[in-house]
DNA sequence: CCCGATTGGTTGTAATATGCAACCACATGG
DNA sequence: CCATGTGGTTGCATATTACAACCAATCGGG
């Protein structure tokens, strides 16, 4: 199905993930999920991609139990797509994605889209990496660590 | 060379940035660049993924200006590999990419590395989207909103 | 009910990307 | 200079993706 993930970097937690949302699609329909589409026609609506690969984008997501199928929510008999709580731990990735294509991919000429409090309507703060005292950390700041099985 | 951004997602921050870094190798490439890793050898060592390949993925990286080349740090006449602020910019994705991987794919039983806080070797803080005003923010609490151009 | 349209797919098959191995130019070290 | 290491490129086989056609089940209206 999708790339298998070599034998080196099988402990690690960066490398892991991967089959499951490594590919091109996966974190569109990921988006579109958080965003409220539930149905393979409104993903393939939204995303312009050939229902085949839809199809088994979709059936890796329920597979690696980042999407569950339910049954619809308008009471017919076919069935919706939605996040799984592992699914929805995909958020601050989609925000983090999200912000570094904001920073970097946009002339400022350019408008975009941006994420916002639903309460006050005003942008998120930015995401950052705190160590536990609160203390701000750069990429220098950290290292991995080997933890014992 | 990689996957073309379709029209109707190109004005999306989380779609463009898929260019640069969405598919499967570009992304451990990045890590390694930040676990210091520099030479194409070195690369095609730790991930062990054909060399022709790699040099795609550099090339394509560089094009993003992800990486740049620079002279050797040893005084050889070979080039190296750097992130550039763009690509320091992925820092937060990648912890993102890194923490989900720990919290979804390894059993309790299986050891895997941790990142951890230089100063105090303790682990870092789970990243989490706030407000402005500070409140820990859901997606539920968030929504896209259009911004004029 | 019946019929046409919609939903949610599954096959083809062609284009594209990937992986592997061989080859090669240049640098380096002795 | 000669042997080796570095950093690639090129061919070729294979796997993945895309596009289009097809299809079964469902739904909605009359």
């Amino acid at each position: 199905m999708v790339k298998r993930i070599s034998h080196r970097d099988a402990h690690c937690p960066v490398a892991r993930p991967l089959d499951a949302i490594g590919d091109w699609w996966s974190l569109l329909i990921v988006r579109d999920a958080f965003d409220g589409l539930r149905r393979f026609g409104e993903f393939q609506k939204s995303l312009g991609l050939a229902k085949n690969i839809l199809s088994a984008r979709l059936k890796n997501l329920v597979e690696h139990d980042v999407l569950k199928t339910v049954p619809a929510s308008d009471g017919s008999a076919y069935q919706e797509y939605v996040l799984t709580e592992k699914g929805r731990g995909l958020f601050p990735l989609l925000v983090a994605l999200r912000q570094w294509g904001e920073d970097y991919f946009f002339q400022p000429s350019e408008g975009h889209v941006t994420l916002v409090d639903r309460k006050r309507g005003k942008p998120v703060r930015r995401l950052e990496l705190r160590a536990q005292d609160g203390r701000l950390l750069e990429p220098e700041d950290t290292y991995v660590k080997a933890r014992a099985s």
